[in-house]
RNA sequence: GCCCUGGUAGUAUAGUCCGGUCCAGUAUGCUCGGCUGUCACCCGAGCGGUCCCGGGUUCAAAUCCCGGCCAGGGCGCCA
């Protein structure tokens, strides 16, 4: 099937060539129809005349969401809306689709989010879905050049782990032959081993996490966009963050403009420098406007709105945060052992990215490990890691889902995750 | 795991507070008919509902009560 898109058609005037795509709409005026004929890269009106077209195109009854091809030509049209219309000669029905649909993929009557993951498959075809993910896309492209051009390559770590090596979160246990193995809750490990070594590594992975939440910011599966970089400390990772994200934001603000069109949406890429403040700098700032949070406590998901509009900024870190809210692997301050080289992103009211700088001394590591309570035996790959060379290094992770949720403006991570995986969702 | 709110044709929603006039209304959809330029075409007729499931109260339950399941939100958990 020689097939070009409705976009090329329109350009081809007077060309005889074949259309194919979902019929959105058929509008019969009587002598005279008009089939709305939708594919990816647009929608054009074909229209059938008494004396243009074949009789036997007129037999042929079409529902919403057949597929068809079309063999004719594209015309410009005063009349028709877009400007364009299609004057077909042939038109071969190439699947029919049943009726009623389960929900409208025109957009105009709403369907419940649970009524449009289950047909997440036909969800795809509305506007609004499709812009999200459009715009996902274009952000972790730009993730990928941003990181490749400046010299950073891309490493793939397993997704199936031998034990829940970092402590903390809850893994997913499977079954490996005669062995019990995890789904990997980070890749942490792997890229700082690559680190090491590679020196400037990125990585973009599912994680798996099996804590039992039922939130509209987390899910059990979510992606991850990776950097870990040797020679690097807090700052100058926190220096590349900001930069990836205003590369992400200016590439899809500029590439997604229609789409935003489509949401209703404007973005701002901000400014550089972003707004870097302390833990304890947030903890002041929220007690002061009246929160009731305490040293040592964690941001819950409305302080972090709150210190977004405290600050007056869309987008700014948080830093030097008390090592018992941060894992054992975040480097200590030497002058006060309290508080560790960490820091998270807010972007948007939404934490979308953490890092630290690591621990790459075994003893410190060691220390840190009996501080958490950890048992420093079960560590042992990891920590031998870091007795060969092991340059400092430092490391960040964007979860690309509340990214685009940021980017989007989406209030339930579950629209920006194509087929999302919750405490009770396991299909489609 | 806890708290709040909800579950009504394919989809979305009204009705629930204060039980009867609701054998459930509206929009959209679907089917059929009419219409020669529509733009979510329009007009007419029709179709489509175990009112989430189970139990209870009552002469009478979509409506009140109890339990369950599911959904949305808030919390907890989330190195």
């Amino acid at each position: 099937m020689e097939r070009v898109s409705i976009e090329e058609a329109m350009s081809r005037l007077g060309e005889e060539v074949t259309i194919a795509g979902w019929v959105s709409r058929v509008r019969d005026i009587g002598n005279i129809k008009f089939i709305l004929l939708r594919d990816i890269t647009g929608e054009i009106q074909i229209t059938l005349k008494p004396g243009e077209a074949e009789p036997s195109l007129w037999e042929l009854k079409l529902g919403r969401e057949d597929v068809i091809s079309v063999t004719g030509k594209a015309r410009a049209s005063e009349i028709a809306h877009r400007g364009f219309e299609f004057i077909p000669e042939r038109i071969s029905v190439l699947n029919r689709s049943k009726q009623p649909l389960p929900l409208d993929v025109s957009g105009h009557v709403k369907a419940e989010l649970e009524t449009r993951l289950n047909y997440r498959f036909m969800d795809l075809r509305t506007p609004r879905t499709r812009a999200i993910f459009k715009i996902q896309h274009e952000l972790l492209v730009a993730f990928r050049r941003f990181l490749t051009e400046r010299g950073y390559i891309e490493i793939q770590p397993p997704c199936i782990i031998s034990s829940a090596s970092e402590g903390g979160a809850e893994l997913f246990k499977i079954p490996y032959f005669e062995k019990e193995a995890y789904l990997a809750q980070s890749p942490q490990l792997y890229k700082q081993m690559c680190a090491i070594s590679l020196e400037k590594v990125y990585t973009v992975v599912p994680v798996w996490r099996a804590e039992k939440f039922n939130t509209p910011t987390h899910l059990n599966e979510v992606r991850q966009m990776d950097v870990e970089q040797a020679f690097a400390d807090d700052e100058d990772v926190m220096k590349v963050l900001e930069e990836t994200l205003a590369y992400m934001l200016d590439n899809v603000k500029r590439r997604c403009s229609k789409e935003f069109d489509t949401l209703g949406r404007t973005i701002e890429v901000p400014h550089l420098p972003l707004r870097r403040i302390s833990y304890g700098e947030a903890i002041e700032l929220l007690r002061s406007s009246g929160e009731e949070i305490r040293w040592g406590d964690d941001f819950t998901k409305s302080q972090e709105t709150r210190l977004t509009s405290l600050l007056g900024e869309e987008a700014f870190f948080i830093k030097d945060w008390p090592s018992t809210l941060k894992p054992f692997y975040a480097m200590p301050h030497q002058d006060n052992p309290e508080l560790v080289h960490a820091f998270d992103l807010i972007y948007g009211g939404i934490e979308v990215s953490s890092g630290t700088q690591r621990i790459h001394h075994p003893e410190l590591l060691i220390s840190q490990l009996i501080k958490k309570g950890l048992d420093p035996e079960s560590f042992t790959h990891y920590i031998e890691c870091f007795s060969y060379g092991a340059p400092p290094h430092a490391g960040w992770s964007i979860g690309l889902e509340r990214l685009t949720m940021a980017v989007t403006g989406m209030s339930n991570i579950r629209e920006c995750c194509m087929f999302p995986r919750d405490r009770d969702r396991l299909v489609p």
